[in-house]
DNA sequence: CGGCCCTTTGACGGACGTCAAATAGCGTGG
DNA sequence: CCACGCTATTTGACGTCCGTCAAAGGGCCG
């Protein structure tokens, strides 16, 4: 629950204990595999029969351009599902590969449409979930489309930090950071070159410091001024926008 | 069914005629209503018993950030429904605005529910059609952090004669088009003055023609090269990567 | 020790934004 | 019917943010 997609997440716990208790029919397969950093999980427009949870490690959804742009989509973290695409659509368009190195949790994709159908409570979290990770899409159509370098990147490293916080991967500010500033460049739309001026922009600051792979909010306040410029009060990300004010006060 | 959200349109109509076999019990509320050209249909973060699908006109659905920039997500055609985010969560983040005169039919939110959560069936209609929706706000996202101006715009047109044609809204290539050029910057990421000099570069290079809100594609070949100019065989949307070499051919 | 990838930095270029002015279109009201 | 005010469009000049290219250094691993 308290994971990002916690609501669908639970649910597959749910069916998997269920099965447990009555094992003698359409019990949910599913096994859990182990994929090393850089390897793909799901290729798109391949045919899959599987859908995959990620259970440890960092992972990432990306579209590929014939001519080698990329687009990073999401970053996926313990607890997330590996494209609920695959549950409906034979095959899904997005590929997802791993991070660091990554453990996840397989299910038969027509198990879990099984037991999905058979429980309408079940479908309606898989639709919240899905209206949240449209939601997300959404707030990252802005950040491409309307926002600049630097508020990008402050963005990516808050949104970061809370879905780790959330799973209580954060402490003192300071968190796990496995991504190459290539990959920041690909999730933000810029180039490795620009997201590393703008890395050693915010280091120079002392607005965050980055060393093996860890990262540290020195100054979260600075932080969120970047990453919500255009409004008075900062980064404050799921507050309803008229209850800002009152938060910073 | 041909139209765009078909799935979970039909789901609706097929929702109201079986009211009408059996309308003693829970009735599915609905009315038309009529919405001015530049107008609000619905505002961010407001609490909403209703949610509407668009009739006749053509909508949008963007995000405002306080400094006056936006991002137009998507346009609602006839057929769309603004926004199923309102059907879950009790308020949606965007804001949908008529962009020429709009007729909508207004559904009780909560009967809307009461009925999918009775039928799993039209619930995975509905995760569908919420999956197709991310497949598209994905694809803006690639636009947006991936693309040249002229791509972004050339893709613009293209997917917006594909969604009308759809709609049997289009002949002999020429179609309705009452965007104006801050809307078409807004979509893409661009500025008005921007979207203006290309779309002037489009129509002197004869690729396109507009003239009093309709728009009429002369050269779909060049237009689908400049749309897909990192693949060799233009733009096909909806077709799986592997196969577009064929379709060419 | 020698590749390979990553990061950093500088110089330069280009795509796109900003500003401004001129024109056209369109609806409103006198 | 014309006057007017607003919005939209077009175009030019100029600025800037970010991309490209290149070189150098560092870390990792065989």
């Amino acid at each position: 629950m308290a994971y990002e997609l916690g609501l669908c997440t639970a649910g597959k716990k749910k069916i998997m204990s269920e099965t447990d208790d009555n094992s003698d029919r359409s019990v949910c397969w599913s096994s859990v595999q182990t994929i090393p950093a850089r390897h793909r999980i799901s290729r798109p427009n391949e045919r899959s029969e599987f859908m995959s949870l990620i259970c440890s490690g960092w992972a990432m959804s990306s579209i590929a351009l014939p001519d080698g742009r990329r687009q990073i989509l999401s970053f996926l973290l313990p607890g997330d599902v590996a494209s609920f695409a695959d549950l409906f659509g034979p095959v899904s368009s997005s590929l997802v590969e791993a991070i660091t190195d990554v453990t996840c949790r397989i299910f038969r994709r027509e198990e879990v449409r099984a037991i999905l159908f058979g429980r309408p409570d079940l479908l309606g979290k898989l639709a919240e979930s899905l209206i949240e990770e449209r939601k997300q899409a959404d707030e990252l159509a802005v950040d491409l489309g309307r926002r600049t370098a630097d508020e990008r990147i402050a963005r990516l490293i808050l949104k970061l930090r809370e879905r780790l916080a959330r799973r209580g991967m954060v402490r003192d500010h300071t968190f796990e950071f496995p991504l190459r500033q290539w990959q920041i460049a690909d999730a933000t739309g810029l180039t490795a070159v620009h997201v590393s001026r703008m890395l050693g922009e915010f280091q120079r600051a002392n607005v965050i410091e980055i060393k093996e792979r860890w990262l540290t909010i020195l100054d979260p306040v600075e932080l969120g001024r970047v990453a919500d410029r255009c409004s008075i009060s900062g980064y404050f990300p799921n507050q309803p926008a008229g209850l800002t004010k009152a938060n910073v006060a």
